[in-house]
DNA sequence: AAAGCGTGGCG
DNA sequence: TCGCCAAGCTT
């Protein structure tokens, strides 16, 4: 197995992008919900919003004391809005298990709705400097090109955790570095598309281009068409209820004009089965 | 364990 | 234009 530490934390000393919760005095809070805000949402995305967020609610008691439906507001267009409603119910638990103090025992995170492997990993060693293989996507296609020479990583798996074990520094410090670089390096210069290799630390180490680049394909499953599909249909219902006057809307009017009516009652009835909405005498809402 | 879940920018 | 993609999680 090739040193990749070296190479890899001198290119981020010098190429890291000065994100907000980078900054040392940003606090595990901020840098749990940065981690809520980007699973599956770009950093420039999030970056504004989550400003917003620690401004309304600077601590996990203070986000338990409001309401779903004012988690889901304020989430505004980040996308999967399910994730605001996991995010509250985290700071619930947080409030109710934990004395409003974030964890920072992995399995304790991992214990809370919405964290799972990355997530509770990356708080632990992000917000308190532990020793944990911090896993993304962009790692396992960092990993995957250095390491098995693969055009594209294959499917999530616990494997992965264990890969990024093998090459994880000793130091604790150094392994803290060192996840964040292998994230950075995949989301600046390993990109899925097109891979910037001439600026690549890890070139003179990796199996990929000694292999001459060959592809491999890929493994993840195609993300559906969006125009026409139910999802459709549910981020319209949901964009009604965050900008419904009086905070309700006539259920009978909700999406009325909608090309497929059927599609329409399924994404409600859908949005109701999540906890995201609620049919209260003919109005519709956002979870009180 | 594979499918389902939003949204918007980019090549 | 439009398909691809973005710090995943839950069931």
């Amino acid at each position: 197995m090739p040193d990749l530490a070296a190479p890899l934390i001198a290119w981020y000393r010098e190429n890291a992008r000065d994100l907000p919760w980078r900054h040392p005095q940003f606090g595990a809070w901020g840098v749990l919900v940065s981690e809520f805000m980007l699973q599956q949402t770009p950093v420039g995305r999030v970056i504004p919003r989550l400003e917003e967020w620690l401004a309304r609610w600077p601590t996990p008691t203070a986000l338990a004391g409001a309401s779903p439906a004012d988690a889901v507001r304020q989430w505004a267009n980040l996308g999967y809005p399910r994730r605001a409603l996991w995010l509250h119910r985290a700071a619930v638990e947080i409030r109710d298990r934990h004395h409003g103090v974030v964890p920072r025992d992995v399995e304790a995170l991992l214990a809370l709705t919405g964290i799972g492997d990355y997530t509770a990993r990356a708080v632990a060693v992000f917000a308190y400097g532990d020793r944990h293989p911090v896993v993304d996507t962009n790692t396992r296609r960092v990993l995957a090109r250095a390491i098995d020479g693969r055009s594209q990583p294959g499917a999530a798996s616990r494997r992965d955790l264990a890969t990024m074990s093998a090459v994880l520094p000793t130091g604790t410090a150094e392994s803290a570095v060192f996840n964040a670089a292998a994230m950075e390096l995949g989301a600046l210069v390993c990109t899925a598309r097109s891979p910037a290799c001439e600026r690549c630390p890890l070139a003179a180490h990796c199996a990929w281009r000694a292999a001459g680049f060959p592809d491999t394909g890929d493994a993840r499953p195609r993300q559906a068409r969006y125009e026409g599909s139910d999802r459709q249909a549910r981020g319209a219902v949901l964009k009604i209820l965050r900008e419904a006057d009086g905070h309700e809307a006539a259920l009978d009017g909700v999406l009325a004009g909608w090309p497929d009516a059927r599609q329409r009652d399924r994404a409600i009835d859908s949005l109701i089965a999540d906890g995201l909405a609620e049919a209260i005498d003919g109005m519709l809402r956002l979870p009180r």
